[in-house]
DNA sequence: TCATAAGAAATGTGATCACAAACCCGCGCC
DNA sequence: GGCGCGGGTTTGTGATCACATTTCTTATGA
């Protein structure tokens, strides 16, 4: 006999294939998974405790956003991108962030800036601990957290896509080069920020943001 | 008796679910549904002759380029974006387009030229016709055949969600306006290519985007 | 020793079903 | 006349199954 035990407490809870989709894009942004990495519809189901089913549904979802990469015969894995891909998705970050940033500026108060500086330090003790998922978290995080003040939902959307792309070629490049400073360019954001100096502040995120995915091309 | 009438020829054709997306996205951005049009998966099923399963996936896939809307009961629909969010897609249409045009400017020789020439008589036919899906798809061709030769396909991909995206409201927005001149800023395109213009041709795209779409603003 | 073929296991695909929630429409009450 | 409340219908969700294909394993042969 199945009990039919589910729908738990009072107030109904997300879909099982968005619970699925969120723990999936989570691990892949912040670098839990290696480029090349292969996942299994029924793997992922034994996973969350769900059926096929739902883990098809992430799984689609994934990789229509570039999460995921979908080969001939339906396989799912993370993507494995070549120089040329990384290359590209560098210089759209580089385009789309100040962008966002300098829409942010206008918008900034004291609070916020207060805020990342907290992540930065957060991010700063990650690269003393030599643990690269923590170093990208709270990297995107202090990136997310000026974004968010810009007010441009559509735009931060297809920036979070391309992080999601980048996921596991980060966590490849971080664990190789084993980086034990602080990215310098942190300082120069928050500096620009306070200034209120739209041009600094637009060079500083450009460089941060190519500076980081430039020490894999050779 | 069922009999298993799948897998036809020789060849194996691309699975059903991609079928129903390819159909669908289509439908989409060529603005042949409505806004706020709503899909649902037996219908889809139903037209495509699929059972739930595929059409499920494919929505699934839609929804997360941003071609469709979910509401919060998992019902499914073609967005109806407000005027906020459209500004906001053209402006990224704004940040993209030239960026790619520029990219395409070294690489563009004459037969590319000439071809762009072909379609943008075809757009001025559709314009003449009062057709706005084959208006809009000529459009998007035209802007299409000169973005494929920057080779940048992360840029080119991001650049069609927000396309999609755009789809219905585009539909509703020609259908509305029913114009009966060309827009002028093709041709300002195409002279800005033959020179070799970079700046002229930044200045041509950003025009013809922000112009289409600013008629909607109130 | 290595390539290769055959068998076994694993995997994605699509159909079908049960079920709960959402939606829609009309009746009746105030 | 407007508003809420039924009940029937529609719809999305998730599980399960059959099946073809791909992938892995292993043993065989040159």
């Amino acid at each position: 006999m199945i009990e039919t035990l589910n729908r738990q407490t009072t107030i109904s809870e997300p879909p099982a294939h968005d619970r699925v989709y969120r723990g999936l894009r989570q691990q892949v942004m912040h670098g839990e998974l290696a480029p090349g990495q292969a996942l299994t519809l029924r793997g992922i189901g034994k996973q969350y405790g769900v059926s096929m089913t739902p883990a098809r549904e992430a799984l689609r979802r994934l990789t229509a956003e570039g999460a995921l990469t979908l080969s001939a015969s339906g396989r799912v894995t993370t993507p494995e991108l070549s120089n040329d891909r990384i290359e590209e998705l560098a210089q759209i970050r580089a385009l789309l962030e100040p962008e966002l940033g300098s829409r942010a500026l206008r918008r900034a108060h004291l609070a916020l800036i207060d805020r990342m500086e907290v992540i930065n330090e957060a991010n700063a003790r990650a690269i003393h601990l030599q643990d690269p998922v923590e170093y990208i978290r709270t990297n995107l995080e202090f990136h997310r957290t000026l974004y968010l003040r810009a007010q441009s939902p559509a735009m931060l959307g297809l920036l979070e896509t391309v992080w999601l792309q980048l996921g596991p070629t980060m966590r490849a490049l971080y664990t190789k080069l084993r980086r034990t400073t602080a990215p310098p360019h942190h300082r120069l954001i928050l500096e620009a920020l306070r200034a209120g100096d739209d041009a600094a502040l637009r060079l500083a995120l450009r460089t941060d943001v190519t500076q980081g995915l430039r020490h894999l091309q050779g």
